[in-house]
DNA sequence: ACAATTTATATCGTGTGCGATATAAATAAT
DNA sequence: ATTATTTATATCGCACACGATATAAATTGT
C-alpha cells in the first residue's frame, strides 16, 4: 500500500479519464476501419462535415489541437484523397482545408458509426448517465481551458 | 452544418473524453517536470508505490496497457534509475518490476501533486462533481472492459 | 516607410499507444 | 516424452501529441 492515500490509483480522477479515452478510441477503431481512417482523423472529418471549410488553426480551436499535431495529420488525409489544403488568397499564411468529393461521400457511411457505438455502450451504461457524463466533462474542459 | 445530427461534434460523447484526457495530462506536465517524468510514467509509479512489486502484465492489468506499450516505457524508467526489471526465478518469462531507492524516494515529492492539482481544478469544478465524474467514468470503463 | 511584433503554418525530436508479429519459457495434450 | 498450445515479454512500424523552434506573411508602432 502507498504511504499516501491520495496517491492510490483508486483515488485518482486522472486515471479513469485517461483509461476511458483509450478504451473509447479502441471501440471506434474497428468501425473506422471501413473508412480506412484513425480516430483523430474521424474528428477532423466531423468538424469538416459540419463547417465545410476551415483553416488549420480553426480546426485546432474546435478540437483543442495545435498545428504541430494537425499539419502532419492533415497531410496524411490529403495523401489519402480525403481533403485539400488550399493556400488562402487573402492571407498567404493560411491554408484552407476543404473536403474532396470522396471526403464528403464518407459521411454517408460514417452516419452509422454513432448508431453502432451507442448500441455497444448501452449495455451497462444508460443514456442518461452518458448525457450526464458528457455535460460534466464539458464543464471540466471549460474550467481547464479558461485562461487560468 | 453536417447533414446528420448525430455526427456533430457537439453531440459526441467521445470528443469530451478525448479532449479532457489530453487537457488533464497537460495539467500534470509542469508538476511532473520536478520529477523529470511523463504522465504515463507517473501512473506506473502510482501502482508501484502501492503494490511494491509487479510483473509487466500485472501493471498492464491495472493500467489497461499492453506490453508493447509498457516494455519501452519501463526500459526508459530503468535507464533513469527509477526501477529495476528483474528476471523471475520461478518463471523465467516474467520480469518483476521493483522501484529503486530513488524511485521510492520520489513518492515524498509526488504526494504534493494531487494537492496542487485539486487546487487548480477546483476553480469552476466542484469536488462533488469530480466524484460523480470519476464514478461515471469507472462505470463506463467497466462496461467497456467486460468481455462483450 | 521600415523595423519590431504578431500570426499561421510547418519542422524536429521524444514519448507514448497499439496492431501485428517474434521469441522463449511454461503448460497441456496425446 | 514429445509435440502443440499457451503465456510473458519484447520488437517493429505507424500515427498521434506536444514542447521547442523555424519560416514566412501580415500587422503594428514610430
Amino acid at each position: 500500500m502507498s504511504n499516501y492515500e491520495q496517491l492510490k490509483l483508486e483515488n485518482q480522477l486522472c486515471f479513469p479519464i485517461y483509461a476511458a479515452s483509450r478504451l473509447v478510441t479502441q471501440l471506434y477503431t474497428p468501425l473506422l476501419k471501413k473508412l480506412d481512417i484513425t480516430y483523430p482523423q474521424y474528428l477532423i472529418l466531423l468538424v469538416l462535415w459540419e463547417y465545410k471549410s476551415l483553416s488549420v488553426t480553426e480546426i485546432g480551436e474546435k478540437l483543442l489541437l495545435e498545428t504541430n499535431t494537425l499539419t502532419p495529420l492533415l497531410q496524411r488525409m490529403e495523401a489519402k484523397g480525403i481533403l485539400l489544403r488550399i493556400k488562402s488568397e487573402s492571407d498567404e499564411r493560411r491554408k484552407i482545408i476543404e473536403l474532396t468529393k470522396y471526403g464528403l461521400q464518407m459521411e454517408k457511411i460514417a452516419c452509422q458509426i454513432p448508431v453502432e457505438l451507442a448500441k455497444s455502450v448501452s449495455k451497462g451504461f444508460s443514456v442518461e448517465r452518458a448525457m450526464r457524463l458528457k455535460e460534466d466533462l464539458k464543464l471540466l474542459i471549460e474550467s481547464l481551458t479558461r485562461d487560468n
